[in-house]
DNA sequence: GAGGCACGTTAACCCCCCGTTAACCCTATC
DNA sequence: GATAGGGTTAACGGGGGGTTAACGTGCCTC
């Protein structure tokens, strides 16, 4: 499910947005004014951020500029009645991914976050990294064409590695992935990973799993070299 | 500079567009019909694709959802002259990223296939400093090609000094993206600075680590002298 | 219903990395 | 030579991360 976040000052179109993307399945926080929306943003995670450009306190196109800076590489999406090109082309420069004129169908609108989120669960049907390949129809998962055996979990933890891939995952977002908010206070991730690298690397020439001290875990073929 | 590939059974207008791209800096391969540019899109690397939906051979959409079942994950731009809801939605059900209605700017089409490439290959959030490379998505520094183990710390560390260059950044302001308001009165800092030069500097050329003596510390290429 | 199997969970253990600390050293400055 | 700012080194202790085994549960088979 996906979780978005709303900046619009417009309280009425900020109620029924919010509201039809409910009945579309879509978390939706709302924000409205720019800081406040800043707030939210730090504070926790959003899968794709709705982005109005009229706003007090902090106006959109500076917002956006302001969480590029930062590094934060959420994908924007800024809904605005500024329909000239240059407006566009602006929202372009200011880090947007995505810029869609109101008055908009909110069925695209819906479309468009997902194509942003891309969480193209339904399309992609065949993961791959490096020698890895994971084919979703059939549920098999082959590395160097030999079919590997994974556990349910051990699937479930190497789908959301190959997704994000070649992006490091958190432990938190690999726990939050499999258990939802009862995380159990065990080490139980750790084994998990502990059998999944075993099913993945045991037998092959170069590890994909790689650990990320202090963070989580990547997905990836091995690169450089360390000196010395 | 971007590699793009159109799919466009109209010549007149494949041809505009593609020498519209070039004045604006970006390559594009033309193909005709539908075959052939699933032909092109197996035998190259495209950081984005420009696709129409009406084609001859086989047809924009379908082609989308092929290469999305075979697990190529570029983005894709549909340029169609279908503008009612229903197609737009078809298009994104088949995979597409964006969907831009003919006719339409050429600028805005520039803009878009710049988001589109930054968000899936350009996704790599990378900070440098001379040789020095530090990718944020897959958390690793490299050195001359070379990969360079930190210790979280560290990492930290040269994050905050990566960001801040060239300028430099005070003892003071490092101490508090470390520890927040309980800044340790040992030398911690110092010592964590101590074991960042080494891994950074080590074994390679300049030292790309400077101290500016009753401030702080600089990241930075080449030394910037003193006059006397 | 008994046994076997696969799997998730948990606890226990170990190792070594890493953060902290304190000490010492060097060098400039007065 | 006293002092202060900065650099270097080593010791220690905690904890992050890896590994293993035991246990329980559900499911399948016989």
């Amino acid at each position: 499910m996906l979780n978005l976040l709303l900046i619009e000052d417009d309280l009425d179109l900020a109620e029924t947005l919010v509201e039809y993307l409910a009945i579309e399945g879509l978390r939706c926080d709302h924000a409205s004014n720019g800081m406040s929306g800043l707030h939210f943003i730090h504070q926790q995670h959003y899968d794709v951020i709705l982005l109005d450009i009229n706003l007090p306190k902090l106006d959109g196109l500076s917002l956006c500029q302001q969480i590029r800076t930062e590094g934060i590489d959420k994908p924007v999406l800024m809904l605005t009645a500024r329909d000239q090109l240059e407006d566009k082309l602006e929202g372009f420069r200011a880090g947007t991914d995505d810029y869609l004129v109101k008055p908009f169908e909110l069925s695209e609108l819906v479309v468009r976050c997902h194509a942003l989120a891309r969480r193209r669960s339904g399309q992609i049907k065949r993961l791959t990294c490096g020698d890895l390949e994971m084919n979703l129809t059939d549920r098999t998962a082959l590395r160097e064409g030999h079919l590997l055996h994974l556990s349910p979990t051990s699937w479930r933890l190497l789908e959301k590695l190959l997704r994000a891939s070649p992006e490091a995952v958190s432990r938190r977002a690999l726990e939050e992935s499999l258990w939802g908010d009862n995380i159990p206070d065990s080490n139980s991730l750790k084994v998990h990973i502990f059998n999944l690298r075993k099913a993945v690397n045991s037998g092959f020439g170069s590890p994909l799993i790689h650990t990320v001290p202090g963070f989580g875990f990547v997905l990836r073929e091995t690169k450089h070299e360390t000196p010395h």
